[in-house]
This record gives structure tokens, C-alpha cells and sequence, in this order.
RNA sequence: GAGCCCGUAGCUCAGCUGGUAGAGCAACGCCCUUUUAAGGCGUGGGUCCUGGGUUCGAAUCCCAGCGGGCUCACCA
């Protein structure tokens, strides 16, 4: 537990504070105070009242925090109170407290928990400050608190032991804030809109729905492998086939695929579906969820991310093909193609050599379906350019095992994909429901999986009995909350939104390190 | 998985053209009854991430490892 003989010599010395502060009767681990007002109640009632009102009509309070700062003065002192963010402070002098109540104050840290009663007034400099009459101990900091003025900065720290980054770095806090609020927006926008919230399994014997490596686990009675869900949309879709006209998830996909600003292993999906609407339908509501939760969150549709002004309010559709031909690079040596050619394309492979030769990273393996080849062209292409709220629809087919086909264009389905700041947030489609034509994709997928490709979707008969059944037409969407929390939040890196992110293990402490005696 | 950068007191950071460590905060002792990054006087605190190597001598230079950050790849 101990880093260090500092922290050890520190331990055992609070110890001794808390064992005089038995000594004067205070309970050393109490189990409850009877506050009137949170501290930021009483900064709400009383922030703006004046010293003479207050000093009129005595306002006397109970409230409790955890102390921040500490400034003693001899016979008095002055100690900072945080709770839940906010921050109050609080006077103690001997005449008020009385000798019990002062020898308490002297023996208090940074980082206690204390309880105080008394009255407010504004000091000198205009403070508003309690007046403690009464001070109650009710738990030590038996470590040292970080620096009170730069607060915890060492990322790794921060991540490891969020416990102290969240009362050290109020940012930090508000950020997790904020991502609540996101959440209860989400519910209260698919709530009001007569969607039901199901939850489906999380560990599947199938781990479909999405192209990405699953983690695996067993179950031990029944001797059985499991893997955990990298996506809950199959599951979904079962429950529309069911009759469960719209529902909606919020849950944890589990993938696991390298960590970066952006991958966290496990990660928080939301994903939704809508009988008797398609993609253009889902293309409308998306814009005003989004509005509607930076609303909710920030009260604003405009946010800061990588120091780019975006509206979350103001929104572009481009089809994909649209996208490519649109932000094809000027200094790549084949000229920028015709809507045209991309319809019909017989010159990916030089495209991609041509692009690859001005530095663009892309997949490509001979004999690779033409619909793979043109998504991975666009997302080297477009992909960085896309800060402000774009809309992409129109997918390959042969990356979209589980959408509808365009009626006029088979190679094509009815999808589209969110970006905003320059990555994807959102995807949605029409679902595919014609379970032959699901079943063919399904083994479409199965030969990609044959020629190497580990994400290739597996076979499910079971969801394709499910759409025998018969699913009506319905869109359905997923939106990744961690991401668009970032975007909510200003956040560069996904862990600054996810409380605990994965971390490798540190070194193993030696198991002497014992905070008990003997 | 690859490249670049970082790791010094509990925390925030100096020191790094090699001569075995400093500051502020925090801690401890003393003074101080309206301070607020309170102030004053004094004291203690470090396997300089780990392990090798070069050298008379390494926090500093070299190699390897561990942990972290960023970029890229995979993906959302």
C-alpha cells in the first residue's frame, strides 16, 4: 500500500492525531452528520447576499466537506470545504469553538472530512464564510493530499487512482459530470419517443453484429466458451422480429483490438431500432439527438475539439462516393474521379497505388471484394476532413453484411455513418430482412473470413430464423457514447471520459507493506 | 504491433556539455484571532523507474527491460 518511508512515517502519525482525537471524544470513524445544506446549496441561497443582510439576519447552517486548504493563525483559523465540487469557506477561533473544539482544529489535515455548525458572514476581502460554533470530526486523510495549486497532473496517476484525480482535479470531475447528464439526455430523447430500454446479453456464443475481435470466456458448468459481445445488434433486431417496435440500449461492447486517444477494450454503445423507418428517417433523427443532448449537456450546440470550433447544430450529408471525389487529394498522381467512375470502378488497384505513393495508408489485398477496396479509400481520403457534423451514406455492400441493398443499386446499401472531429461516432442502416438474402451474406462473409480477414462477420442460423419470422422494415443505429462524450466535453483522449480506462499492471508490491501493525 | 518523447522527495517541477541532488507545496516544531497559492523562523524527507555497460567517477552518456504519453496500424 505504502510508496514510500514518507508514506509509511505519515500513516502512522495521523494514526496518532485520530487516536488524540478520540481522546477529546470525538468518534474517530463516526457514521453520520445531520447537515442542513449541501455547500453548494449554500452558495446558491447565499453567494450573492451582502455582508450587512447577513450580518442582520443571522443564517446559521450544518454542513460538511473535505478540507482543501488549511490557514491557521494562532487562536484562529481559516480551512476550505469541497463537496461535490463546490467549495466554502469556513472560520474557526477559540472563543467561538471553546478549548475542546480548538485542540480538534489543530489537529485536523488536508484531506479530512469535518462537519461544522454556525452562522455565515462575509470576511474582509468578502468571502462568504461559515462561522463555526461547532466542528465534528468525521474522517482522516491518512495519506498527503496532491498539490494544492497545480492539483494531480501526472496522467498515469490520474488514471490509476481516479479517487484522487476526482477531488484534486475539479475538471476532471465535471467531465464525468457531464457524461451522466449525456446519458440521462439519451434516455429522456428515446423515452419520450416510445422506445423501449432492453438489455441483452453481453456474453454471447456468437459474438456477431459488428466486424472485430472478441474477447473469450467459459462457463464453467456448463463446460461451455462464450465470447463477449462486441455488439448487441443482432440480439435487437430479435426483439423488433418479437414485436418490440422501437428499442434502445445503453450498454458496454467489448472488443478487443489495440488501445489508442480513441479504442478503449471495453466502451459504452448505445444502439437503437425503429420499425417502419429507413435510413433517411434515422438520418433526421441522429441530427436531433445530437442537437438535442448538446443542448441538454452544455446548453449550446457548439463545442471546442483539437482546438476546432464545431456546431453540433449544423449538419452536412454527403454520400461516400460524393466524399472521395470530393476530398481526393490534388498532389496524387491519378486525377480526381468522376462521380461516374465510382460506380462502376475498374481502377481501384491504381488508386490505391497512386494514393499509397503520397503517403495514404490502405488495406489491399488482390482479389478483395471492389466495395471494401472504395471504404478503405474513403476513409484515407475523407476521413480527417470530416470536423464538422458530416452524415456519409451510402455503403459498399461488401462491407455491410447486415444492411438493405439500394432497390437500384445492389453493390450499394441503404447506410450512412456519423463523423464529427474527424472520427466516427454513429452508424446506422436499413436493416437487411430478407433472410436469404441474409443468409448469402452471411456466407459472403464466411468466404472473407476463409481468406484471412479475422473480422469477417460469423454465421448466425439462429437470427436468420429470427428474420424468417419475419422482421418488418426498420432502421437501426449505433452510436459510440464514450466518443461523443469527448466531443461534448473537449476531451482528446477517450480516457479522460472512461472513469477507470485498462491500464497495464504496475510492478507487484512486496506483500510486507502491510498499514497494520504486527 | 511500429516510431518518437517522458520517468528526480507524497505532489508540482529544476538539475542532464559526467564530479553521487535542489526549490515550492505537503509534513514536523515554534509564532500569529478576517486569511485565501496566508505569512515568519527552524527541522526532517530521495534504491534520481529497474538491470547491465562505459568511466577514476553516472540522475546526466550507451544498451536492455518496465510503466506512461503522442503518432501510426486494427477498429467504433
Amino acid at each position: 500500500m505504502f510508496d514510500s518511508e514518507f508514506e509509511q512515517n505519515l500513516f502512522d502519525l495521523r494514526r496518532a492525531k485520530l487516536a488524540e482525537i478520540e481522546k477529546l471524544g470525538e468518534s474517530a470513524y463516526p457514521n453520520r452528520f445531520a447537515a442542513t445544506h449541501t455547500l453548494g446549496a449554500v452558495r446558491g441561497h447565499w453567494g450573492e447576499v451582502q455582508a450587512a443582510e447577513l450580518d442582520a439576519g443571522r443564517v446559521t447552517v450544518a454542513v460538511a466537506g473535505r478540507i482543501m486548504a488549511i490557514r491557521a493563525q494562532g487562536k484562529a483559523g481559516f480551512a476550505t470545504l469541497q463537496q461535490e465540487g463546490q467549495r466554502l469557506q469556513i472560520y474557526v477561533r477559540l472563543d467561538a469553538v471553546g478549548e475542546q473544539g480548538f485542540a480538534l482544529y489543530k489537529l485536523l489535515d488536508l484531506g479530512d472530512h469535518i462537519g461544522v455548525a454556525g452562522y455565515l458572514f462575509r470576511t474582509r476581502t468578502g468571502e462568504l464564510t461559515v462561522h463555526v460554533e461547532r466542528l465534528t470530526f468525521l474522517s482522516k486523510a491518512m495519506l498527503a493530499m496532491p498539490e494544492k495549486y497545480h492539483g494531480l497532473a501526472d496522467l498515469e496517476l490520474r488514471y490509476r487512482q481516479r479517487y484522487v484525480d476526482l477531488f484534486a482535479n475539479l475538471d476532471s470531475r465535471e467531465v464525468f459530470v457531464k457524461r451522466a447528464r449525456l446519458l440521462k439526455a439519451l434516455r429522456r430523447f428515446f423515452d419520450e419517443r416510445g422506445y423501449l430500454e432492453v438489455e441483452t446479453p453481453m456474453m454471447q456464443q456468437i459474438a456477431g453484429g459488428a466486424a472485430a475481435r472478441p474477447f473469450k470466456t467459459h462457463h464453467n458448468a456448463l463446460d461451455m466458451d462464450l465470447y463477449l459481445r462486441i455488439a448487441p445488434e443482432l440480439y435487437l433486431k430479435r426483439l423488433v422480429v418479437g414485436g418490440l417496435d422501437r428499442v434502445y440500449e445503453i450498454n458496454r461492447n467489448f472488443r478487443n483490438e489495440g488501445i489508442s486517444t480513441q479504442h478503449n477494450p471495453e466502451f459504452t454503445m448505445l444502439e437503437f431500432y425503429q420499425a417502419y423507418a429507413n435510413y433517411h428517417d434515422l438520418m433526421d433523427l441522429t441530427e436531433e439527438l445530437i442537437r438535442f443532448v448538446a443542448m441538454e449537456v452544455n446548453g449550446t450546440t457548439l463545442t471546442t475539439f483539437n482546438e476546432a470550433e464545431i456546431d453540433l447544430g449544423k449538419w452536412e450529408r454527403l454520400t461516400m462516393r460524393e466524399a472521395i471525389v470530393k476530398w481526393w487529394p490534388e498532389n496524387s498522381g491519378s486525377p480526381r474521379p468522376a462521380l461516374e467512375e465510382l460506380h462502376a470502378p475498374d481502377k481501384l488497384r491504381g488508386w490505391v497505388e497512386d494514393l499509397r505513393a503520397i503517403g495514404k495508408q490502405i488495406d489491399y489485398t488482390d482479389g478483395e471484394p471492389a466495395g471494401k477496396t472504395i471504404a478503405n479509400i474513403f476513409e484515407a481520403v475523407a476521413e480527417d476532413f470530416l470536423i464538422q457534423p458530416t452524415i456519409i451514406y451510402e455503403f459498399p455492400t461488401a462491407v455491410s453484411p447486415l444492411s438493405k441493398q439500394k432497390p437500384d443499386e445492389p453493390d450499394w446499401v441503404e447506410r450512412f455513418e456519423v463523423y464529427i472531429g474527424g472520427f466516427e461516432i454513429g452508424n446506422a442502416f436499413s436493416e437487411l430482412n430478407d433472410p436469404v438474402e441474409q443468409h448469402r451474406r452471411f456466407e459472403q462473409q464466411l468466404a472473407e473470413r476463409q481468406r484471412g480477414d479475422e473480422e469477417a462477420h460469423q454465421m448466425d442460423e439462429d437470427y436468420v430464423r429470427a428474420l424468417a419470422y419475419g422482421l418488418p422494415p426498420t432502421g437501426g443505429e449505433g452510436i459510440g457514447i464514450d466518443r461523443l462524450a469527448m466531443l461534448l466535453t473537449g476531451s482528446r483522449s477517450i480516457r479522460d471520459v472512461i472513469l477507470f480506462p485498462l491500464m497495464r499492471p504496475e510492478k507487484q508490491e512486496p506483500a510486507s507493506s502491510s498499514p497494520l501493525p504486527g
